[in-house]
DNA sequence: ACTATTTTTTAGACAAGTCTAAAAAATAGT
DNA sequence: ACTATTTTTTAGACTTGTCTAAAAAATAGT
């Protein structure tokens, strides 16, 4: 039975290792985790000992399969919980990752496909991330292109949305963009890599950072 | 920002003012949580730097106002989502108590109030409890007698029975006994306090254990 | 009132998870 | 290849919540 520091650390080193390179590095993961990197180590060794990540001084981390079925349970339960908030309980999608994180820590596989079950298993969450099934296996063709990458003239369909920060929820609501919303790209500045789209007949400036998380088919 | 272990002991503490003396003792105490009581000690110093309990050494502690309210709030959710697990989810009366341990440390009250909106604000959990309502208000009437103090002859509805151990669920499913369940007391034995009742047209003999923990109206 | 017993507290320890400061290893720049 | 910088680990400390063993206070029995 794992702790919950333990827990968040395994689903830290998972999301990193699907972004970055295969192997994390203490840095990188103090950084994410938001702790000093000697508490990274002093984790690291931990987690190795329970054979969750291999572990080698001075190498970096990369989880063993058994630490990544762990992490994937742990993200199951988070976005299943986000499901629930939004869909059963009228959260608002920018209100319920921070919900999550303590729901996710909640000890019962027979609860977590219980609640699959009442939302009638469903395949992603409200910001546009996949939910791995029962054993773990998800399709990851939802959150694949970023708008940042569309050209101009494409039509495109938002998908998913970066989860996490409150800040950039905010903002999204202004500009009243949310998955399933059809934007046009109109143009694209290379001064500053912003682009200019087409979202209910008025035109956005959407910066870098911005079009970098927002995910677009 | 309380801790769970903080959170644990407000309820244990509430429990024991409720059903012993108003006063609650350190090795009383020390005994529900299952620590030893110098732990307990540790503890009431800790709440009481809070405010949450009145404690003055050797004379064992009380709820504060405040502590009572963070009780009542802790024993809210508790019962809130032991609701939830049984008529959404369907989970068995006997298996939610442990689940709902941990939920109830969940931190939100917004979360809180929209699961009452959701499951039509309950009076009552799946073992007869009053559920207190968003101020910490709730009507005892519930629970107030047990079976052990029915006469012969009473014809009575049971309205709820004691949370806590799946040992004493299994005995009551393998009895039949449920909330609503009707039984006649037949007879009462003085040697040991058991009793004898009807039940679906068959005789049963409870022991007096059993039939304190059993509540009826 | 004195002694024996029980209850409660204190003192000192430990594991988990974190920190700071210092040392060691790896990496990069010339 | 040598030095400077960055990364990572080690050493030692702190907090929370627990423990054991010993001391102190309260209670009970005569
Ligand atoms: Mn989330
Ligand atoms: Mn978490
Ligand atoms: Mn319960
Ligand atoms: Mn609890």
């Amino acid at each position: 039975m794992l702790t919950q520091s333990e827990e968040n650390y395994l689903k830290a080193i998972f999301a990193l290792s699907e972004q970055q390179t295969e192997i994390v590095s203490t840095n990188l993961l103090s950084e994410k985790m938001m702790t000093k990197p000697s508490s990274v180590t002093d984790m690291l060794r931990k987690l190795a000992d329970k054979s969750l990540v291999s572990y080698l001084k001075y190498q970096g981390c990369e989880l063993t399969d058994k630490g990544k079925d762990y992490a994937l349970q742990i993200i199951r339960k988070h976005r299943l919980w986000e499901v629930f908030l939004v869909e059963k309980l009228n959260f608002g999608w920018e209100e319920v990752h921070e919900i999550a994180e303590q729901l996710e820590h909640i000890k019962s596989s027979k609860l977590t496909d219980k609640l699959d079950a009442f939302l009638h298993y469903p395949k992603v969450d409200p910001h546009g991330d996949p939910i791995p099934d029962k054993n773990g296996n998800f399709s990851n063709d939802q959150k694949t292109k970023q708008l940042s990458f569309s050209n101009i003239n494409d039509e495109v369909v938002i998908t998913g949305v970066e989860d996490g920060s409150i800040e950039f929820f905010q903002f999204l609501k202004h500009c009243e963009i949310g998955l399933g919303t059809k934007v046009k790209i109109i143009a694209k500045y290379n001064f500053d890599q912003s682009v200019l789209i087409l979202l209910n007949e008025k035109e956005i400036v959407l910066s870098e950072l911005v079009s970098q998380k927002i995910y677009v088919q």
